[in-house]
DNA sequence: GTCAATCATCTTGTATGCAAGATTTGACTA
DNA sequence: TAGTCAAATCTTGCATACAAGATGATTGAC
């Protein structure tokens, strides 16, 4: 039990923030965590540290963490910053990827497709994230797929909401064909327009789903 | 004491490192540390697993924390994603800048020309490290430029090694003025494709120095 | 009855203590 | 003489303690 505290609390509390068990805005208590995970206050701060430095929880001085909130504008900025590393990647993936990789691609759009034929909706979220993770793994940069994994980790949250849009499961799916169609074809260029749209996308149908979330964040961090 | 001890050391620590007093591979000793700075070891490790994150220290556990050093495969991987990123920001900032944004870039080239024409290669690593952040900061978009500049802080004590090539300082100012003119132009590809090839050149120049460098360090290593 | 100020309480930020793993040193053996 | 094993020492990782700022509640004044 002796030298793993931290990260074993780090990766626990980023599921809980990634999977939406805590909400944004929300509170983290550093005594309440620790009594929680039977630990002492000192690895719960270590570990909200490094959540804070990965930009999913908000450290106010002397004030506490929170879930990191994402106002419209942060939002919409980091889903552009996304389209743009997701776009560099489509573009180098092509260039690049071995027939692992272009496997790796298929299976995952495979997993996709499961998911939509089954409606599952709950489903999609981690084989979608898969999907493009396997695209930042084609690219053969570590560093970068190492940052655009940080990246997407860090609006799952928010994609979380995003998909509870009517059909937009099937539409994300859609752009996934095309997305796929275009690496495979090895036509860098159209995968990486395809790739930037889709995650676009995304950001800019947030505003009407963000103001709810807000309202809903607020009356939660004002609960707790 | 007040409650401001760990952002100071962070700071202090960043700027150490970033100005290369600390050198990549050096073992950073928390007690050490500690009473150079007149703090407890707490203070100490929470900034160092700040610097963790952010990507200029490394923490092997049990072990210690060292000064992030990068092999050859990284520092290319990463030489390569920035590459990316900066050009995505000229493209963006050709779209969206501002007179002031204009003003800001000419104001930064015109530092960097003073240091060239002096020959003062000491003046010019933060004077350069301005001009990127100019173009960073005209894209309007706060989370890209954040994301920009940590990396460019990251990169930072390798720039400065780069900087020792022969003449290279010369040739880097002619890219920023070939990247100004594009940019100026509203030539958005013309501007990413310029800042892009001016970015990886360093990559790729790399090759000797980074062996040299890991040589150094390893010394540097053993004997601390 | 409402607002403000002060005081009690709670929480964070830093210091210190302690145990377990890592490193180093020294002795013993081949 | 070189290599290996073991014990002592050092360092980290976590727990606990304490002080200062933030929060909230209560009381007093208007």
């Amino acid at each position: 039990m002796r030298g793993e505290a931290t990260p074993r609390l780090r990766e626990a509390l980023e599921d809980d923030i990634v999977a939406g068990r805590l909400r944004p805005g929300q509170r983290l208590d550093e005594v309440g965590l620790a009594e929680r995970f039977n630990v002492s206050r000192t690895p719960i701060r270590e570990a909200l540290i490094q959540l804070a430095s990965s930009g999913l929880v908000e450290i106010r001085p002397r004030r506490g963490a929170f879930v990191l909130l994402l106002g419209p504008r942060e939002l919409i900025e980091s889903f552009e910053l996304m389209a743009e590393i997701e776009a560099a990647c489509a573009r180098l993936a092509v260039r690049r990827m071995g027939d692992d990789d272009r496997e790796a691609l298929k299976s995952a759009h495979h997993a996709c497709a499961d998911a939509v034929r089954a409606g599952d909706t709950e489903a999609y979220y981690p084989t979608n994230a898969a999907f493009h993770a396997a695209i930042y793994a084609a690219t053969g940069n570590r560093v970068l797929a190492a940052e655009a994994l940080r990246l997407q980790r860090r609006l799952q949250p928010y994609r979380r909401l995003q998909l509870r849009v009517p059909r937009r499961m099937d539409a994300s799916f859609a752009e996934h064909e095309a997305i796929l169609s275009a690496l495979l074809a090895g036509d860098g260029e159209a995968a990486a327009q395809a790739v930037h749209a889709h995650v676009l996308v995304q950001g800019e149908r947030f505003m009407s789903l963000i103001t709810a979330l807000q309202d809903e964040a607020e009356v939660v961090a004002r609960a707790g």
